[in-house]
DNA sequence: ATAATAGGCAACCAAATGGTTGCCTGTCAA
DNA sequence: TTGACAGGCAACCATTTGGTTGCCTATTAT
């Protein structure tokens, strides 16, 4: 779960799962084209991807497919996100109590 | 969101949002309690958190009273994850269809 | 008044991160 | 078969990050 939650932490990082959204299994060099980064630090970034489980590839020849791979995000939100859910009124609650309360 | 994202990457800040979940309104000292840190470290990630509007302080006299707003929580769910909910299925699918064809 | 308590500020440090360049390997097409 | 193309490996670099220690300020209680 770290690892999902570290990988998300990067903006250009979630740019590509974004692309891999739009359009599923590209390789390398199609994932590089437009953006203002070399293709190592791609190839860096699509590492942590795949080390989080977020990006799966395939070899095809000489060319390697990336897949997304939503699973972790859905756990995030399962298993994360929904534990903070709940109570959330209720803190909203005791916050503004607690607001109000300032100029005691 | 960057800086959401940024906040949630590291497990010692999550953990403090877990805190501040079971019991809201916490001092600084009492969030350092059985930390394996510093005050003076609890102090930086608390000040990430804040400036991710994860979490909203209150001086109270000497005392900082710490609240969690789990708004940009619920916000990384409506926002960002349920966009990958949507074509969950398929693009599982479609990685199937990829891995099974792998051996051709 | 004064000591204890709650927190803030700043300098410093090691390690991790995000990126680069240079070169090498494997596969496909002419 | 040989050049072009897709990708991998490794060294290196600057900046950010997560943490420390030392000291200072403000509030409260005795």
């Amino acid at each position: 779960m770290d690892e999902v939650f570290k990988a998300l932490a990067d903006a250009s990082r979630r740019s590509l799962l974004d692309r891999l959204h739009t359009r599923n299994g590209q390789t390398l060099n199609e994932l590089c084209e437009g953006l203002a980064m070399t293709r190592q630090a791609v190839t860096k970034h699509l590492a942590i991807l795949e080390d989080a489980n977020l990006v799966t590839t395939i070899r095809h020849g000489r060319e390697k497919l990336h897949y997304l791979n939503p699973v972790p995000i859905h756990q995030i939100g399962e298993r994360w996100i929904k534990k903070f859910e709940r109570g959330k009124l209720a803190a909203l609650g005791e916050l503004k109590r607690q607001l109000e309360k300032r100029d005691e």
